[in-house]
DNA sequence: GGGCGGTTATA
DNA sequence: GTATAACCGCCCG
């Protein structure tokens, strides 16, 4: 017997409304609200996807008159119901064209309410053999369930439904389906200020309704009823028959089941995925059900219409022999490895024009015969691409170096939108050129290359015109994003060496104390626990052994156990010292010593990978392993550091910028006063001491030194005088009049810190000297906390992002300044920090030059001083 | 296995 | 008070 089909009604609004308040903010770029549209399209959608219907339609309520007729009965009828907000009547447009691509026709009607045209349409559906599934957030549609009727109720949160026919119903309320409709006659429905019987609620009415089956046979055995109850019912019952009336679904609304109507097969998916698209809806774009997407093959014939290059694809000695290769110019290329750092290469394509694409299988070809023929052409152009720095990876591995680089789209579009963290090719080419990129895999690689290459150019295309529109930004991109990206390709190419048998013994060492210091603290807690886990340390800390509370952070859960925290009971209990030694050491060995030695090449070096593409400021970050928080301040950290070794014959030399941030808020604001203490070569925070305290700078203690430093770094995080006093110690008074006067000798900074505030709220954004921007959406937040949060950062950011740009700077520089000594190599980055390695002969000229080139990197108003020192290994630095 | 809170390493 | 990455425990699906 062939399976009966299924219909599904949605009840538009009730699920539009459920959505609208499980989404609140959702918006696109340009603010439309689009919180309602989402949550209906991703509740819609998961029931689609669980029952798949041949059919569906939604019905709605329409506004005003649809609850006319139940008025006459009850005026009172849905009174005291609120009115939506504005934006959630915005919205509603917008979900007409989502359901109008989804085929799914809207049914409205002057008034009938919506649950009347789903029970409508569900009589018509059971007539004509179908299988209805009402899919709603109002339980009331309930009362329609039968053997052929289900229906699907949406809790909250997105995708919690709960199924509902004869069975479960009698279930969960333990009487029957048929019974529903006089439970709520007797209980009411607050919610649509249906009154029931005053005094009857749930368990009442169920109780009544399992021992007289309906209204009737309780009203006509009230004799048996207890005293209380009884009286309630009998006052009650002129409105538990109108209640009847108005919870009573209607099934004869005029409007007739066309089943070619609500044919779902009628979506279309190239207008599902417009629609998604300019709701800025991308998850929900990657999740729907299949039949809504648009067929892959559709999808290649569309990305090729940006432009078709012809692909060759060589993959034998004598198909590379023939090819012949155009004079060096601007080349696309993208890679494939498994590896990281470009380790076992599968894949590269290269174009050289718009017509052409051209796939070499690495993993076939010999690479030496490949090296020959593109190492002259490949370091004679110019790269574009995505993600240039592992390309480069790629072709380092087979032996080729270019330099030259022409636009890297993926950091392209970092510069341009920082906020936008969907910055992969697929996701540029959906959300910049509203093409669906069809993955590589899965599909042998074979056909895909040269939709990814025309993809790349049309991308690069708009982002060289809107970086034509910002001068200083493109300026950025040319004279520094671009250059570093080599630069950063042989750093993590390269790589350090680490000491890993001596990582190893110190792994030994930390692991017998590590166990000492767990026994000392189990046996001051008189039991064993979980030391690493925060809510069993808390518990043990503050409940068990009663330490004092007060002063103490609370989290969400449990008081917090965090170093600050843990600071204030230092000396109360000696478990507390344990406790300190035993995260230091915990971190230590589970952060660096045992994971490092297993990340080691065959020569014992490590490889980061930098990302230029995260940090808002501009700054690189490090990963895997992240080689930019390599311990140092105990001497336990700095014990990690000296593992990092330079290899046989050399040395690492170390070059810090001192202070550049603050030299940058001296040059940035113009404030003589900052740029003449660092122009003096003077230590800054102990003449700002001496200028806020009106000493000489020889009678400055080490507090005030330290509460000047404070200050001076508290400036550049846009401190409050709240935070200031929480930092220092000091009081709240103290710490205002100590700004106060801190503020009165550096007047340029403070206007130039107002002015950021104001470009900020003004223009959206703020900048760096050299023009990378970060936009402050967030300063214009109606919470508090986020819009101080928000301009906190933008304050930051010129000073962070100018010093980011500066040693980005330094490091092209230095890579030319290098260029006479081909055993010397930039290895790490660490912000301010780089670390060089070089043979012992050449380290101390080096270090002198690496001082130089780093110090001298710009002309600036302000002096930058580099130190510098050599060493055999990290540690020593 | 993924997400999140709590914690801590660096600049 | 800025900017990150990575660990662990814990809860969920």
């Amino acid at each position: 017997m062939a399976e009966r089909k299924k219909f599904a009604i949605i009840d538009g609004k009730s699920v539009f409304y459920r959505g609208y308040y499980a989404m609140p903010n959702l918006s696109t770029k340009d603010g439309t609200p689009t919180g309602g549209v989402y949550g209906f399209a991703v509740m819609a959608l998961e029931v689609i996807k669980r029952l798949d219907p041949e059919y569906v339609c939604v019905a709605w309520d329409k506004p005003k008159t649809n609850i006319r007729k139940r008025k006459e009965i009850y005026p009172e009828y849905k009174a005291g119901r609120k009115p939506a907000p504005p934006d959630f009547y915005e919205q509603i447009p917008l979900l007409h064209e989502l359901l109008e691509a989804f085929g799914w026709p809207l049914y409205e009607l002057d008034d009938y309410e919506a649950d009347d045209i789903m029970g409508a349409l569900a009589v018509q559906a059971r007539e004509g053999g179908l299988d209805t599934l009402l899919v709603t957030s109002d339980l009331d549609m309930l009362q329609v369930i039968n053997g052929n009727v289900h229906v699907y109720a949406l809790k909250k949160g997105l995708s919690n439904i709960e199924l509902f026919h004869p069975e479960s119903f009698e279930e969960k309320y333990g009487i029957k389906v048929d019974q529903f409709l006089d439970l709520k006659a007797l209980k009411g429905d607050s919610s649509d200020n249906i009154p029931g019987a005053p005094g009857i609620g749930e368990k009442t009415a169920v109780e009544l309704l399992k021992n007289y089956k309906n209204i009737d046979g309780i009203y006509n055995n009230l004799d048996n009823i207890k005293e209380s109850t009884r009286k309630k019912l009998e006052d009650g019952k002129d409105l538990v028959k109108v209640s009847k009336k108005l919870a009573e679904i209607w099934t004869d609304a005029p409007i007739k089941l066309d089943l070619k109507e609500v044919d779902g097969s009628k979506c279309d998916p190239i207008k599902v995925r417009e629609v998604l698209q300019r709701l800025e809806f991308k998850t929900l774009a990657r999740q729907l059900p299949k039949y809504m997407n648009v067929p892959e093959d559709e999808q290649r014939k569309e990305a090729r219409k940006v432009n078709v290059p012809s692909s060759n694809h060589i993959r034998t000695p004598q198909e590379l022999e023939k090819l012949t290769l155009p004079e060096a110019g601007e080349v696309i290329a993208f890679g494939i490895c498994s590896g990281t750092h470009g380790q076992d290469p599968s894949l590269l394509t290269i174009s050289p024009d718009n017509k052409t694409s051209i796939t070499f299988a690495l993993d076939l070809l010999d690479k030496n015969l490949v090296q020959n023929k593109l190492k002259d052409y490949l370091e004679g152009s110019s790269l574009v691409g995505h993600n240039i720095k592992s390309l480069l990876q790629i072709l380092r591995s087979i032996g080729i170096y270019p330099k030259k680089i022409q636009h890297d789209t993926q950091i392209a579009a970092f510069l341009l939108s920082p906020l936008s963290r969907a910055l992969s090719l697929d996701e540029l080419a959906e959300s910049e050129l509203n093409i669906h990129l069809p993955g590589l895999e899965g599909i042998d690689g074979v056909g895909a290359e040269a939709d990814i290459i025309s993809v790349i150019r049309k991308l690069s295309e708009i982002q060289r015109e809107e970086l034509d529109k910002l001068p200083k930004l493109k300026n950025l991109a040319t004279e520094i994003e671009w250059p570093i990206i080599p630069i950063l390709a042989e750093m993590e190419y390269r790589g350090i060496e680490l000491d890993v048998d001596y990582l190893k013994k110190f792994d030994e060492e930390l692991k017998d104390s590590l166990s000492d210091i767990e026994q000392q603290i189990f046996g001051y807690a008189d039991e064993e626990f979980n030391i690493a886990s925060p809510s069993q340390l808390s518990e043990i800390l503050f409940t068990k052994l009663g330490l004092p509370t007060q002063g103490i952070k609370k989290g969400k859960t449990a008081y917090s156990t965090a170093a600050n925290e843990l600071d204030k009971l230092r000396g109360v209990h000696p478990i507390i010292d344990l406790i300190t030694q035993f995260r230091e050491i915990s971190k230590l060995m589970n952060t660096y010593v045992e994971p490092l030695p297993s990340q080691v090449d065959k020569n014992s070096r490590l490889h980061t990978t930098y990302n230029m593409v995260v940090a808002q400021t501009g700054r690189l970050s490090s990963e895997k392993p992240n080689l930019q928080n390599i311990p140092v301040k105990t001497d336990l950290g700095r014990k990690i550091r000296s593992a990092f070794v330079a290899s046989e014959g050399n040395v690492l030399i170390s070059a810090d910028y001192s202070q550049v941030e603050l030299r940058i808020a001296a040059l940035l604001s113009e404030d003589k006063g900052l740029m003449d203490l660092f122009n003096r070569d003077v230590d800054v925070h102990t003449a700002t001491a001496a200028q806020v305290y009106g000493r000489e700078p020889e009678d400055v203690t080490k507090n005030m030194r330290r509460d000047a430093k404070v200050i001076n770094f508290g400036v550049m995080y846009g401190l409050s005088p709240h935070g200031l006093s929480m930092a220092t110690g000091m009081t709240r008074d103290a710490a205002k009049t100590f700004i106060d006067k801190y503020f009165e000798m550096r007047p340029k900074l403070v206007s130039y810190i107002e002015s950021l505030r104001e470009k900020a709220s003004t223009e959206g954004y703020v900048e760096t000297l050299f023009g990378r921007r970060r936009p402050t959406p967030d300063v214009h937040s109606s919470n508090f906390a986020v819009r101080e949060a928000a301009m906190r950062a933008a304050i930051n950011m010129p000073f962070q992002g100018t010093a980011a740009d500066i040693m980005k700077l330094a490091m092209i520089k230095l890579d030319d300044a290098l260029r006479p000594f081909p055993n010397a190599h930039m290895l790490l980055q660490i912000h301010d920090s780089l670390l060089v390695e070089c043979p012992e002969d050449q380290a101390e000229e080096l270090m002198h030059k690496i001082k130089e080139t780093m110090e001298n990197v710009h002309k600036l108003p302000v002096k930058l001083t580099v130190d510098a020192s050599i060493g055999k290994n990290w540690g020593d630095l």
